[in-house]
DNA sequence: GTTGGCACTCCCCGTCCTCGAGTGCCAATG
DNA sequence: CATTGGCACTCGAGGACGGGGAGTGCCAAC
């Protein structure tokens, strides 16, 4: 009973310090919500729930604002799931259904989701490393210098200089890009390696570097930890947070540049098909610990490919903004599937 | 005489409050710079400088900021080239010259140039309308789906999957391939129409349309005003300025946001191999007329491809900001020149 | 045209003070 | 023993006040 009560104080606190970015007294909670109590007793439970962590005041005879734990703890237990409207399904269906290619796709959906959570989104390109190599084409560029062109099955497509040790003739990249298409066409990135070791053997010794060359740049542009690629948008929304990042929207701006950085923390949360919450100082990046991410991960079926998310104030809408990802990864499964 | 001290004013002004950001009086000056005048005589001339608009006070008593004429004033006759240091500029050569692809040159640059001007970066990528086909890809999704990849001269790759509106074989997508490639190689994409037209009628009746849809979705994918694309970067340091912007930050991060609008802004600029200038409510964006736009064109010899640009206050340096942008602009130039 | 002098104007900034929301504690109550 | 009304207390927000100072405009003298 009592244990209920202060749950529901908690949460009351919550939500009304989300909507009304104002530390929240006993009396304005009472009036707010039915409790059936009168302040008094909320000012006990409050006492409590401060003494346990989960609230804090700014500054004595202020009101209470949730903590990071209290916050964790409104996410765990506390916030209902809120379904999306089948006005908003239906608005996220349509929008994403107009894409013409995987690059739009991925820019359509980080503007979608900046745009339904009123925050900075993050999409991630679906991993190469996790997908099937579709096609690969090679164009000379030059006597020494070629193009290698790769796709991928998730819709991929990379692009890679090669600076050939060798003049190497028409015919002859012909030739190695049939080859290499054959050993390699429906091999998922990971197990290339092995598909393509014993390819320069069967060219001439003469053409062998080349052929070397070649494969070793396939291998970089899909193993290379810098293949993973993130769009962000909706950087805008930051500046509506301005109480919150007041003295320092410059290092979080910094942080969100950072493709290295956006890495870790997708990396972090797209692990699940579940929707994983981060809230503050439990950020892994030091300079966005003032910050929450909401975030999952996406695939076809149970392989996931790929994350996406969402970074906000730690005062957030979470119920909200775990539904709207949720509802973005969903489609973006989807249109993967449809490959 | 007199003109030229008043010019001299008007410069010291300028320098004064871009390197303070406080309204630079009359006594401050005659103590900073060798005027050889009291500041009794500076005064006169700041008053005659106000009476032609080139600098205003924020009120009574304050001392002086130079108006968005001034700056253009400072600009047009006053500002010296400032030369890069040889560090600086091999700093740049060897930042630019470890980039393995078009979108890596892209990106790197709008990072470095955000980096030396401490200020918003834009880089266009080279426009495909004034590009040339080097190589045309149609790679079979499925009955009736196919992927296009256009690969241009510029380095430049775009892929669109087709929806093909009737089944088509492995060897007809190859027939078809060929007979666009060799239709198309080296055709200026402005001049694509004319040189693909008459293709559909050469393959069976049954399969016209599919090459039909095939073409028009190439001619989509290279005269569509959308197929322009800028890559911007150092969006942090918009908030360095947070006496510029204090109040509505969020307009002109959302006016970045927009690829519309970054196209007009580097169309405006980027018609010359000058670097131009465009300040506060020169700007065409409305969002960003509280903003300078350093910016000019760069391409293959005389032929202009594409923008690049520093978005940042009216209140900057602008003969650093110019000389970077130069230099990026002519090592892109070189780099494009190379292939 | 230039200069020194002088009165004047305001912004900046620190101080002081009041107001009010909110708290903690306590004694009373069912 | 949880709940409640009462009460003294705390502390930040915000407005009033006032001195200090940077800067100006103007004028008379050179």
């Amino acid at each position: 009973m009592l244990e209920d009560r202060r749950l529901a104080v908690l949460r009351a606190i919550v939500e009304d310090y989300v909507s009304t970015r104002e530390p929240v007294g006993s009396k304005a909670l009472v009036e707010r919500h039915r409790l059936g109590v009168s302040s008094a007793t909320i000012r006990n439970d409050m006492a409590a729930l401060e003494e346990e962590g989960y609230i804090a005041q700014p500054h004595t005879s202020a009101g209470r604002i949730p903590t990071d734990l209290g916050y964790r703890a409104f996410v765990d237990r506390l916030s209902g799931v809120k379904p999306m409207s089948s006005a908003e399904r239906r608005a996220i269906s349509s929008f994403l259904a107009g894409a013409v290619d995987l690059d739009d796709v991925m820019s359509r959906s980080v503007r979608l989701l900046a745009q339904i959570t009123r925050q900075v989104a993050l999409v991630q390109y679906p991993s190469l490393v996790q997908s099937a190599i579709l096609h690969l084409e090679i164009v000379r560029l030059g006597e020494t210098r070629a193009l290698l062109v790769l796709i991928a099955d998730t819709g991929r497509v990379e692009q890679r200089v090669v600076d050939l040790p060798a003049p190497v003739s028409d015919d002859d990249i012909a030739r190695i890009r049939s080859r290499l298409l054959s050993a390699s066409a429906g091999v998922t990135c990971s197990d290339l390696g092995p598909a393509v070791e014993g390819v320069p053997a069967e060219f001439e010794p003469g053409l062998r570097p080349s052929v070397a060359a070649i494969i070793a740049t396939l291998l970089e542009t899909t193993l290379d930890t810098e293949e993973q690629r993130i769009v962000l948008g909706g950087t805008a929304n930051l500046a509506r947070y301005r109480d919150v990042f007041s003295t320092n929207l410059e290092p979080v701006l910094e942080a969100l540049e950072e493709q290295v950085v956006l890495l870790r923390l997708l990396g972090e949360v797209s692990a699940a098909t579940e929707v994983t919450v981060m809230i503050g100082h439990e950020n892994p990046v030091e300079d966005l610990q003032g910050t929450s991410l909401v975030g999952t991960g996406y695939g076809r079926g149970e392989s996931l490919v790929a994350g996406v998310g969402v970074v906000g104030p730690t005062r957030m809408d979470y119920p909200g903004t775990m539904a709207a990802v949720r509802a973005v990864a969903e489609y973006l499964s989807r249109i993967l599937d449809e490959n």
